[in-house]
DNA sequence: GCCTCATGTAACTTTAAATGTTTCATGAGA
DNA sequence: TCTCATGAAACATTTAAAGTTACATGAGGC
């Protein structure tokens, strides 16, 4: 499977719109992304139903950040996204009647759900404003300034 | 992408050719995992390598389990497969030149980098004898006996 | 009212990785 | 020398993510 970019996608984007003042239309952050707009509407529509962003259609439409940066972390951003398949492994066949197979299996699941509830756990410990934060420390220390808007023009 | 089955897989295997005295044909354990024996030998050949296993061609041929069950863990049978790739998640572009993307990024990884140390903390923890020994288990409370050569004939 | 811009969504195409298959070479018995 | 088995390369299939196209809907601006 080719592997899946969509928590950090959105995350990318939602981090430019923190910066970007007024609605930004999905066609500028399909640039940001290097994507397509259709594929930043995709993403962005879990994030709509939640509530932690709006969107606007329309002359001077786009998409708005409509939460706190504070109390939103990267879990509940997963859990917008439709909670993803987490591993690029797994058992071979689902329900299987050969007892070998089932003590393999539950052998693998449990390792696998342990790790899994450690990476929600630490993903749920992760507010946007901390990474925002992180982002804004990197520019910082780069002694330089950010423009959102062309950024990524290159 | 598709998940990938192959420590699934090639676990089965093993506790099979546990079952069965003397060498195992690739055909043979083609139909324990419903697959082709080209997959099998595939997956075989990093066991090999690293002397997990033995074949042997010709008549009579096939392969063998040459290890202590006991000191051989699902993490050593994890990396003889090659360390496949955990996460189906991942970071859309690497070395990017966004400090955005510099951010998620970190934040991203360092999440997935201690869930990765803790799954293979607990592949580590379990032996091949500790896996045979839960299907012996299971074989007892079932209270029915296993013939390896035709449980998966159906 | 009509035109343009922007989202919403369905349907289809492309791509990458795992898996499956075919084919032939090589070596070990019988 | 014939058959059986592995070894390995080359090619085909499958699946899910990502990309694309097409059209519907709603919101200003004129």
């Amino acid at each position: 499977m080719r592997r899946d970019g969509k928590l950090s996608g959105v995350l990318h984007v939602l981090l430019h719109m923190a910066e970007i003042e007024g609605p930004v239309t999905s066609e500028f952050l399909a640039g940001v992304m290097q994507t397509n707009p259709v594929v930043v509407r995709r993403i962005m529509a879990g994030l709509r139903d939640r509530g932690y962003v709006r969107s606007e259609k329309g002359h001077g439409g786009g998409w708005r950040i409509a939460c706190d940066f504070a109390a939103v972390t990267l879990r509940d951003i997963y859990d917008a996204l439709g909670a993803p398949e987490i591993f690029a492994m797994g058992n071979r066949s689902e329900a299987p009647g050969c007892l070998v197979e089932q003590a393999v299996n539950a052998a693998m699941d449990e390792s696998f759900r342990e790790a899994e509830a450690l990476l929600l756990a630490q993903l749920g410990r992760i507010t946007l404003a901390a990474l925002s934060a992180d982002f804004h420390a990197r520019l910082a220390a780069r002694g330089g300034d950010f423009n959102p808007e062309t950024a990524h023009a290159v």
